[in-house]
RNA sequence: GCCUCUUUAGCUCAGUUGGUAGAGCAGCUCAUUCGUAAUGAGCAGGUCGUCGGUUCAAGUCCGAUGAGAGGCUCCA
């Protein structure tokens, strides 16, 4: 017999080998047709496998990740067995289940799949789901592991093969598909009801861009097609808060072929409300002693040597710009730190002195690839938000919070709720990426990891994501369809100001070198925005907002009220203004919904006599009359509370 | 940079098996002077991203290239 315990704390005996579907029937049939996956002792299990020793056991339905991941990740499984039968002779790679959906790597040896083949391997995925096939595990030794899957061809798999220990190799199979696998799976392929093959990509084999290029087959599938359509449904909704279309139809930014690509052009309301955000972040700067400087886009080639980034990228940057004397060499300022240390460098500096911040809204321009613009996501021209402090070693864990505090008060600011805080340390493996000592790396992470502590923010830890001048703590945010940028950035140097030879004289009167913190709370002004707008899907916070209000005349008539309107109301700080257009009201309303202006004021004859206007919220209708008075203390309170957060 | 795909008017898109382009919106003109999401009529607007090839004939087929999309790699 199995003592076997539930997650609430009771106990059950069941029969020697039971399984986990045999347990959740005896528990309802309910639970039985919906459990999709088990864990026994923590790990994950085969609904099917037995259990041969006491254990805890928890099950998983559809609502569960765990879940998601099981039913995902035999649907890849199902994919596959699906194209080999489509195509015969694929060789494949992984296949596994992602946040959203799963993929599988395949190699067509130089056939091609495209859009117009997705149906085709639907049908047949759902036609195999409908048999009913069972993931059967077995286990099996390297060597008939290996046998198998060099008989059928499998390159592959035979190298991940070669990486696994012998005795811990299990294999799965459905329908006439063979895989080497973990598991666990479903417990047969009928769950599997509704299937979309989302997109096509080619992805290098094992992420190494010096292997071959697989073909990469995304998909995602659902124990119901109502889940699919509420998928498909919501991926659309999220589609139409893209900053790319919203920047379009606002006006906000522009690129253009002939100025280049990943160089965005700044259009008059995308620059008032670039302007308004890098007003705010000074404003909160100042509070914290910053000290606001401006370098120029260009240095000589020898900063960058000196700081260590032309060794680095020199050879994958915008090239040198040479000038009509012989030898001078220039590059465009990838990042604003040389300049900033070359200012620390005008002057000797106390101990008493410290900790100096320079900020700066340094434009700044880096050549990358082609394929990674994206947006205003990846650019080739940003403005960093960047500010480099110098300071004593005593104050570097102090300075370091205080920069914890700007970001996360801007995000509150801003409303943005769902961040993750991403410790970025060194590959010790790779130690050829980084510069400076390893003792100087370890007080640089060391810091962070206390910093982050102290703050308790809820931290995850990435190796190998380092600068190659020290650690940093990456503040990430997700964008309208789940994908991952890197916001705020605060990084610890210890090696910029060995490079530059800063110094201090301390309290000892002996030179002492400074500590650099490198930091950005918004990132770029370009990411940021871009992620703002899909946050706000171009909603933006009142104090924020490019036009506050729009004045909407009945007709012609009460053009000139509208006007004076407008000027009072300018006059209270409120950005308005009119739209004296020959349209109908009808028109005018439906035009400042669609750009999103939070407050449209409609004026005739009633209003003009009364002195008041008609407020329409944005997205809520009618709010009634107000006097104008009335109206500016409206929007002044709430664009005062919107920044008291 | 690599893989797959897209590229037609300012914007969103049609364009059948190759036979030298259409709509809606926006714009302009005129009428209308309007009460909470599109007033009506008329006009104008395109060397079909660019370059080259196949063909009697190319928006349509092929090649190169620019730009864009989704991934991969990269991200100071």
């Amino acid at each position: 017999m199995r003592n076997i315990t539930f997650p609430d704390g009771s106990v059950k005996s069941y029969e020697d080998d039971v399984t986990p579907l045999q347990i959740a029937e005896s528990i309802s049939p309910r639970l039985a047709s919906d459990v999709l996956a088990a864990s026994v002792n923590g790990a994950m299990y085969d609904l099917k496998r037995p259990i041969n020793t006491d254990a805890s056991v928890k099950f998983y339905k559809w609502e569960d990740d765990e879940a998601k991941n099981v039913f995902w990740h035999s649907s890849a499984h199902l994919m596959a067995e699906a194209i080999e039968v489509l195509y015969p002779g694929t060789k494949f790679g992984i296949g596994p289940a992602i946040d959203n959906g799963f993929y599988y790597d395949i190699d067509l040896e130089g056939k091609t799949i495209s859009d117009s083949d997705f149906k085709k391997i639907e049908d047949k995925m759902l036609e195999l789901a409908r048999q009913k096939q069972e993931f059967a595990r077995k286990d099996v030794s390297k060597a008939e592991a290996l046998e198998l899957f060099k008989e059928k061809g499998d390159e592959y798999k035979l190298e991940l093969i070669d990486e696994l220990e012998d005795g811990t190799i299990s294999l799965y199979s459905c329908g006439q598909y063979t895989d080497l696998c973990r598991g666990p799976h479903l417990k047969d392929t009928s769950v599997i009801k509704a299937i979309k093959i989302t997109s096509v990509a080619g992805a290098y084999w094992r992420g190494d861009e010096k292997r071959p290029m697989l073909t990469r087959i995304y998909g995602i599938t659902f124990p119901k097609m109502k889940l699919l359509k509420e998928y498909l449904a919501m991926m659309e909704e999220a589609k139409k808060r893209d900053h790319r279309k919203i920047g379009k139809e606002l006006e906000l930014f522009a690129f253009s072929p002939k100025v280049g690509a990943g160089l965005p052009l700044w259009l008059p309301r995308g620059t008032e409300l670039r302007s308004r955000l890098e007003a705010f972040l000074i404003k909160v700067q100042k509070k914290y002693h910053y000290l606001q400087v401006m370098t120029p886009h260009i240095g000589q080639k020898e900063l960058y040597v000196t700081s260590g980034h032309y060794a680095k990228y020199g050879k994958d940057s915008f090239q040198p710009i040479h000038t009509p004397q012989k030898g001078e060499e220039f590059l465009l300022k990838p990042m604003n730190c040389p300049h900033h240390c070359e200012i620390y460098r005008l002057k000797p500096h106390s101990y008493k002195e410290l900790p100096l911040r320079y900020a700066e809204f340094g434009t700044v321009y880096r050549y990358e690839q082609s394929g990674e613009l994206h947006g205003l996501t990846r650019v080739r021209g940003f403005t960093q938000d960047d500010a480099h402090i110098f300071c004593r070693p005593d104050q570097l864990m102090d300075e370091f919070m205080k920069v914890v505090d700007i970001v996360l008060y801007i995000f509150k600011v801003l409303d943005f709720p769902e961040y993750t805080a991403q410790i970025s340390l060194r590959d010790k493996n790779n130690k050829e990426k980084y510069i400076g000592s390893d003792e100087n790396w370890d007080k640089s992470e060391q810091a962070i990891i206390e910093a982050a502590k102290a703050k308790g923010l809820k931290t995850t830890t990435k190796y190998g994501e380092a600068a190659f001048y020290g650690p940093k703590l990456d503040f990430m945010v997700k964008d309208a369809i789940g994908r991952k940028w890197q916001l705020g950035t605060i990084q610890v140097d210890y090696n910029l100001p060995e490079r530059f030879e800063l110094e201090y004289i301390g309290e000892d009167d002996k030179k002492h070198r400074p500590i650099m913190i490198h930091r950005a709370p918004f990132g770029s002004m370009e990411r940021f925005i871009a992620v703002l707008i899909e946050n706000t899907a171009g909603k933006f916070p009142l104090w924020l907002t490019p036009d506050q209000a729009i004045i909407l005349p009945i007709s012609e008539k009460y053009n000139e009220y509208a006007k004076k309107v407008g000027e009072l109301l300018n006059n209270s700080d409120i950005r308005a203004s009119v739209d004296d257009r020959n349209e109908t009201i009808g028109k005018k309303i439906r035009d400042s919904e669609l750009k999103r202006i939070p407050f449209s004021l409609i004026v005739g004859e009633k209003e003009e006599n009364t002195s008041t206007v008609s407020v329409r919220k944005q997205g809520d209708g009618d709010k009634g009359v107000m006097t104008i008075d009335e109206f500016a203390k409206v929007v002044n309170d709430a664009v005062k509370e919107e920044l008291s957060k």
